[in-house]
DNA sequence: ATAATTCGTTAGCAGTGCTAAGTAATAGGA
DNA sequence: TCCTATTACTTAGCACTGCTAACGAATTAT
């Protein structure tokens, strides 16, 4: 209870656009130490754990325009992170997969963020971190939502 | 009801880190329509919000090396949303601060941010909106913590 | 007075976003 | 079938943002 002010939605979007912006500050320190640029640290997270798939369906679960995807993954192809095949269907297509290499790579980049954010949480009680918690569920949930709204 | 379990801090920090990051995809798409880069706008906040200050301290509010902020700093003030003067008391030091110009901008870049999340936020409850605005207050608490235990 | 420190800038690199324009392959219609 | 339109990706060139290294100027400490 603690609050009796009903907080009105622009105001919770503020707010929680503000603290994502910091916290994912936080986060970029550790990515230095990959060794690999942001962008190419999260388009293998997606061949990672989304699988093999063209440069275009790449680019739009980056929300990037086809010609940055096709640097970013020159760029991860050159590092031997991911490679290309060409698509046996549609010689226009090719096929980016994430090299045994990228997987080891992201899983640790991925580990060395959520460690940095949990040092972060060292404050937090048990309190605190159930309504982190939730509100993390929460975001999820209204994202998808949005998602869904637009297809 | 909620959980019976109790959450880690690594288990928080994971949730907690993919939902900033499918948060602020949504959040960045509006940014564009501002015709200024997120850097500048988001120093420009600090400006607006924070008042005057030193480029330095700046830097450290953004979490950016000083050079950085020096070319930000140009960028604002060559499109007039912000300007310099030279501090009274230490000649090293120059006084930045947001222009009219420059508070009118962010409160509209602001608007339409908010406006862009509050609608994903559509389905939230009250009781969510609760979760998410303590959530971050939380995040900008344990974040500022960490920024002090640094220095 | 001199040395060390602090503040800001400049220069130069890498990475990431865009649009415009080009090439190659596929799909569709006369 | 052939010609056109569309689709997939690449290339080129711009702007912005992050960094380190190296510099000049002002201040502080010895």
């Amino acid at each position: 209870m603690s609050d009796l002010k009903k907080p009105s939605r622009f105001e919770v979007a503020d707010r929680l656009h503000s603290a994502a912006i910091h916290l994912l500050r936080h986060a970029r320190k550790q990515d230095a130490l990959a060794g690999v640029g942001p962008a190419r640290l999260s388009a293998l997270s997606v061949l990672v754990f989304g699988g093999p798939m063209a440069l275009r369906q790449l680019a739009a679960a980056e929300q990037v325009k086809a010609p940055t995807m096709s640097r970013i993954v020159a760029g991860l192809q050159g590092s031997g992170l991911a490679k290309i095949e060409t698509d046996a269907h549609d010689a226009r297509r090719i096929r980016v997969t994430a090299t045994a290499k990228g997987e080891r790579l992201l899983q640790q980049a991925r580990t060395r963020r959520v460690q940095q954010l949990a040092e972060i949480l060292s404050e937090a009680t048990h309190r605190d971190l159930d309504t982190l918690l939730r509100a993390a569920q929460l975001i999820e949930q209204v994202v998808k939502q949005a998602a869904d709204r637009k297809q």
